[in-house]
DNA sequence: ATTGTTGCAAAGGGTTTGCACGTAA
DNA sequence: TTACGTGCAAACCCTTTGCAACAAT
C-alpha cells in the first residue's frame, strides 16, 4: 500500500458506494464499466490489502465467495440460507470473551466471529407460496 | 444413504475416534492405513451424506478446509489464528435468535453461526518466545 | 437383479501468484 | 529512476462430478 493507483481507489471507492457486501467478483463486474482492462487479480490483491490495512473487512462466514464490507463500525449479517442476500445486524455488548473458557482451558481467546442464518424477505415469500402448493 | 458399505462405516468410526475436528484430507490420509484403495472423493460424498443426516456436523468457519465433528451436542469451537488447532467451548443460551433483528427488519432469522478465535497453549508461549526475542 | 456406491480422473469454483510491462512517487 | 502495482494467464487448493465397474440389498 505505498501507492494509490487508480485502480485501488476505484476499488475502495465502489465498494464504499455499495450497500450489499459484494464479492470480488461483483466488484469486478462492476468496475470493469470504468476500468475495462482491470483483472480480476488487481481486485484481489487490492482488497486484500485494503483488509490488511484496516480500510476495509473481508467477511468469509459460510460457504461461498467472500464479501467486503466498507463499514468498520460494530455489526452482524445475516446471511439468506437461500439466496445469500446479506443485511446488517447491529447488536452491541454481545458476549463477553473474557469469560469464556475453551474445553481445556488451553486457549487464549481473543475474539470471535459471529453470523445470523435466515431467509430474506423474498425467499420467505417464495417459500410460502411453494408451502400452499403443496 | 441407503447401504451401509465398509467405507462409510470406516469413515464414521474414525470421526468418532477423534478428538481433532478432522478435515477430509485428515481423515482420507488416516483411513488409507486400512482401505488403501479408497478415494478422497469418497470421503467427501460420504462426509456429505452423514452430515445431511445429522450424524455429524461440517464445520465451515474462516478460512481453509471444511471440518468435521461428530459431537452432535450444542457447543461451540476456538481455533487458533496461527496453527488451526480447534478445542471445543461450552456454552448455553448464548444468543436469543427471537429477539434480533436486521436492520431492515425483514429477515426472518433462524440461527447463527459462531466462532471464537485466540492461540492455543503452543502458539500462546511460541508468541510470547519471539517478543522476547524482539 | 437392481441400484446405490466406489475409485479414478477430470472439472469446477474461488483465490493466489510469476512474470514482464507500466507508472506513481 | 526505481520500486511498487498492473494485466494476463497459469497455478493453486479444496471440493464436486461423470463414468464404468463393483457390491449391498
Amino acid at each position: 500500500m505505498k501507492r494509490m493507483t487508480v485502480q485501488r481507489q476505484c476499488i475502495l471507492d465502489e465498494l464504499k458506494k455499495s450497500r450489499t457486501h459484494p464479492t470480488a467478483t461483483e466488484l469486478y463486474e462492476c468496475l470493469r464499466h470504468t476500468l475495462p482492462h482491470i483483472s480480476l487479480g488487481t481486485v484481489y490483491r487490492n482488497l486484500h490489502r485494503l483488509a490488511e490495512k484496516g480500510l476495509i473487512r473481508k467477511l468469509e462466514l459460510g460457504e461461498g465467495e467472500s464479501r467486503y464490507d466498507p463499514d468498520l463500525r460494530e455489526h452482524y449479517h445475516v446471511r439468506c440460507i437461500r439466496c445469500g442476500h446479506i443485511e446488517d445486524v447491529v447488536l452491541e455488548n454481545v458476549l463477553d470473551v473474557s469469560t469464556i473458557r475453551s474445553q481445556q482451558g488451553n486457549f487464549v481467546i481473543q475474539g470471535f466471529h459471529l453470523e445470523f442464518i435466515g431467509y430474506c424477505s423474498q425467499c420467505g415469500q417464495e417459500i410460502r407460496g411453494l408451502n400452499h402448493e403443496l
